[in-house]
DNA sequence: ACTAGAATCAAACATCTGTTTGAAACAAAT
DNA sequence: ATTTGTTTCAAACAGATGTTTGATTCTAGT
């Protein structure tokens, strides 16, 4: 990010370079362990240019939250359900895509991880992340849990497996240092798949219960 | 917390107010926003006490983590197994003990928060809490899976299995405020045994379905 | 009662940190 | 070329924060 050879002036880009720069650290150090100064320096820009563009830290930070939640929608729209007649397709690729977002090493990890910060130290920017990226994606992972499980499965059931399934994906983002040091090589690039794998046949099984559990008396 | 009214002095009282009060305030806004004049004051210290105790910020810090990983072990040792006959009896009550310890508001929650935070942000106390508290829960977790799964299911499956559980119970702890966004009631007072229940029914089915798998070729 | 060490306290200290300032550099329009 | 408004910059600022200090109070041993 963030080109530190821009010999001419570009408020734009500096504006751009603060917002990378922010998502970054706050991302990885959290709000209060996050240095204006850092973020500065990291963005080649000058110390008082946050202030100046932004406000102060606070409002630099709600514009990071804001900015990566639009690009996420804009760049990598969750997929829709293509799989209208493949249910256990659409299960694997919303796990996949979960799993991939969340273990991304790339931007598209980035508001994942400032969506847990915030999550675990609620700001005034909650909301607006819930409903921007969080009740999209889980509204992608019901319509999921509804095509395995089968429609006469109470919504009750079916927003908590939605629960289940989004926990253990979003646990590896959380948990990623314990459980190398607990299990090695379960997020290792060779155990990903292997995790994909173990989640969709997991929860699979755990769906299907669920849908022979509330099978409709004439179904086979 | 931290009886205010202390006038004799108790170095005692005094060593483990701060104890008390850095545990609180430490789990509720992490390392970097906890001022150490809000821990003196909170426990009815003066400010240099924590240098005088600890040595400083840091010092007390490690000094709350190990004291809260003590006192889990011995005040809320993890139940053994002793439904060595029942296996689900066994998976339900890893599970209540597990949640119930997530979602307690005493100071079974403490470490639980503590724990977290460590893990999302590593300080070099984490292998400390992994060795002494994460690990002691995930064998136990490991074995009530196992008794479920049954033995013939490879090891690395039973881990993975074990890890989905884990994941499961772990998310209402972080994810508390977006859960009641998204779906209210879950972990109200009347949602939580609902809540036992699902994970309950839900990894029992995939269990059973991993132990279908891998059943010995003689089995029934 | 006296002394010595431990613990507490109010105050001061040094540093860090977010913010502001005023001048300088730049771009665009006249 | 001059003017005007915008952007950048080094420096300073004010407040917060972890730590230290030196005096004071307390407890215990003699």
């Amino acid at each position: 990010m963030s080109d530190d050879t821009r010999s001419p002036i570009d408020p734009a880009a500096t504006h751009a370079a603060l917002l990378a720069a922010g998502a970054e650290l706050f991302a990885e150090h959290g709000y209060a362990a996050t240095r204006v100064r850092d973020i500065a320096a990291r963005a080649g820009a000058n110390l008082a240019a946050i202030s100046y563009h932004f406000g102060g830290k606070q409002e630099l930070y709600m514009a990071v939250l804001e900015h990566e939640a639009a690009r996420m929608i804009a760049q990598h729209p969750l997929s829709q359900p293509d799989h209208a007649d493949d249910p256990v397709a659409q299960l694997r690729d919303v796990i996949g895509g979960l799993l991939g977002r969340v273990l991304a090493d790339d931007e598209r990890g980035l508001i994942q991880r400032l969506l847990l910060r915030e999550m675990f130290s609620p700001s005034e920017a909650l909301p607006l992340l819930v409903e921007r990226v969080q009740k999209p994606q889980f509204a992608l992972v019901l319509s999921a849990v509804t095509a395995v499980a089968g429609p006469h499965v109470p919504p009750d059931r079916l927003r908590l497996a939605g629960l289940s399934l989004v926990a253990q994906c979003l646990f590896y983002l959380s948990a990623r240092p314990v459980v190398e040091r607990i299990v090695p090589d379960v997020v290792s690039a060779g155990g990903r798949t292997r995790l994909v794998e173990h989640l969709t046949d997991y929860n699979l099984a755990a769906l299907q219960a669920l849908r022979a559990a509330h099978a409709e008396p004439g179904d086979a």
